[in-house]
DNA sequence: TTATCTGCAAACATTTTGCAGCGAG
DNA sequence: CTCGCTGCAAAATGTTTGCAGATAA
């Protein structure tokens, strides 16, 4: 009895280039983003293939997938290795790093709270920063 | 001077329509369900209307709006009108409006020790809700 | 060899927009 | 009478699917 459930996806160029990138990837990208990167860095592949090949390593919970306010899908690596917040700024776009407990926290009490889990959160700080006030 | 900012949308038909359903309306919708609801209801409202009004009722904060998993907006007339954030479960889309005065302040702290004024912020928190999970 | 993967084009679903006519104020 | 509102159709957007040919195993 051969239990062959997942019969193990083929090793391509495509698949070869979406996983490493996505690899050095830290932050949520949506499928064309990850496409156009593809693109510039020399990497010859189908938009099709692209979205393909995420849903697939998502599914296995290699990546881990959110919709953005805007809709569409994003995807990030699973294994998280540092999770951030930006702050940034309205008028000149600058933006800064931004790490802490506090929230991090706060997200996953209140999430518990009402009975989540896996829990994740995304958060962004806007202002006008010094040099544009 | 008169400063007319907000001029103060016109009392039509279908926006009266619209804007009843919704008080009626106690979980969130979305713009098709509500568009479906108003013809069974009788009323006549073009897809577009409906959706020109919800999203209208949204920017004035008079109904919420989140994105459901499949990626649709769905809209909810607003409970608290103050500022607050979501808890939502990526399985089944469930949402639970969130307030809080930790993440307020914490935000606002990090802005102000960077230099930043006129602090906002925008925080949804992800995860799998106990009926899910 | 051969079943899977790829990539184009075309289909899809949701939301937005152009524009002529309607109607609230 | 005016100008915003409506609604149709058509465009825009983001994602999925059909299918013929390429390719890993």
């Amino acid at each position: 009895m051969t239990t062959d459930s997942t019969p193990a996806p083929r090793r391509t160029r495509q698949r070869a280039a979406v996983s490493e990138l996505m690899q050095n990837q830290e932050e949520f990208r949506t499928a064309q983003q990850i496409h156009d990167q593809l693109r510039q860095a020399g990497a010859s592949v189908g938009l099709t293939t692209v979205y393909r090949n995420l849903q697939a390593m998502a599914d296995t919970g290699e990546l881990d997938v959110i919709r953005t306010p805007e809709g569409e899908l994003s995807f990030r690596q699973c294994t998280t290795v540092q999770h951030h917040h930006h702050l940034v700024c309205r008028s000149c776009g600058r933006t800064v790093e931004i790490t802490g407990p506090t929230v991090e926290k706060w997200a996953n009490r209140i999430a518990e709270e009402h009975g989540f889990s896996e829990v994740s959160h995304e958060l962004e700080i806007f202002g006008t920063c010094a040099a544009c006030a």
